[in-house]
DNA sequence: ACCTCTTGTAAGTAATCAACCACTAACATT
DNA sequence: AATGTTAGTGGTTGATTACTTACAAGAGGT
């Protein structure tokens, strides 16, 4: 037999198997049999840590909920220039991307999406706090004059987060040829300019 | 029994089964059953005219590129401004989604980027020959002044593809509660007139 | 009206799925 | 060292998956 571990350890690890494996396989294809190999230990194991297969993906959302959040907060936290709020709440998000790749995937994922709808209102939720976060710093923006006067700081958040998702698919895509990070920067830098209506 | 149907019209109905279904449930949860249901026809009557499922979504494959293509085509055919074209070449994408929501779903889907390497290959040359005439547009536009001179065409063309994306899942998670090719073209005028670097 | 393909069905198959069971080995506490 | 608890196993469940085979019946041409 393997080695124990405290019921709380070996949950985060099956956590963290179908956090790598979803990236992999795709969420909607995990079946408990992968995460148990993935793991090391029998299928069978995975139930007595959760009840259902539901009960885990259910784990699996809070887990990126909390991380989501954490990282919002800390990118908040400095209290800097609306400027730095706001690339820091977008180097956060690409960062979080970064280091796991299946998070576009699982947030947009049937399982998350269609099977559990208190995780769906959830999320909904979520990104729209964080939509409301970037508009905030847009708007602050706009009165130190950072922000063209025509621009409504909603649209322009809009495109922020339509930038992260663009790039992040363009990542996800080339296989992760690039440094998400780097790119996403340098390409919210030009668009920053361009909102500024000002050459960077 | 039901009302029998020559192959290639039955084939047809189908794949369209297929695309609208594969909006509801997820292109990697649906089942044959699932398909057969909907066409109304029983599970085994699928394999009369696809000789495997995965000759199915190859087929459904076939049938998005084509329809794409065309869109494309017909954008361009017009031959007016670069402006012009590259708001055709937006709007048919828009169209497009709008005609078939699980649309990206599908180009993202694991069953045809994982399991089916040669239509995965087939998209990804699609995509890239968009990109190609976006930046030919942009190219232009930019000789006309109607770009920023400091920003590059292809940084451009990652912008407004991000921008159709992002506002793609936007539509499908608040559940197709606006015109998508309503609020997206207007999103594009606003990010053109950024990159032109006057107000609109 | 008949004949003949073609389209469809009923009834299967093996494989795999999530989930359950009785049982046992490892651990902590005493 | 004895005892109770908990993590993990092997075996099995019924449901569902993609796919097959043998047979029936509709539709079109003559």
């Amino acid at each position: 037999m393997i080695r124990r571990k405290p019921a709380e350890d070996r949950k985060a690890d099956i956590v963290e198997a179908l956090l790598r494996l979803a990236d992999r396989i795709g969420p909607d294809r995990l079946t408990t049999n992968d995460i148990a190999r993935e793991v090391g230990v029998t299928q069978a194991a995975i139930f007595r840590h959760f009840p259902t297969k539901a009960d885990l993906w259910s784990s699996v959302g809070e887990v990126i909920a909390e991380r989501l959040h954490l990282a919002w907060d800390q990118a908040l936290a400095g209290r800097g220039a609306p400027q730095d709020q706001l690339r820091g709440l977008i180097a956060a998000q690409l960062r979080q991307i970064e280091a796991c790749p299946a998070l576009p995937a699982i947030l947009h994922s049937r399982e998350l999406n269609v099977d559990n709808a208190f995780l769906r209102d959830r999320f909904r939720g979520l990104l729209a706090q964080y939509q409301a976060h970037l508009v905030a710093c847009l708007e602050d923006m706009g009165k130190e004059g950072a922000i063209r006067a025509d621009i409504a700081a909603q649209d322009a958040a809009i495109l922020l987060t339509s930038l992260v998702q663009g790039i992040a698919i363009r990542w996800g895509l080339g296989a992760h040829g690039f440094s998400l990070e780097a790119e996403g920067l340098r390409l919210l830098d030009l668009q920053l300019s361009l909102l500024a209506g000002k050459p960077g």
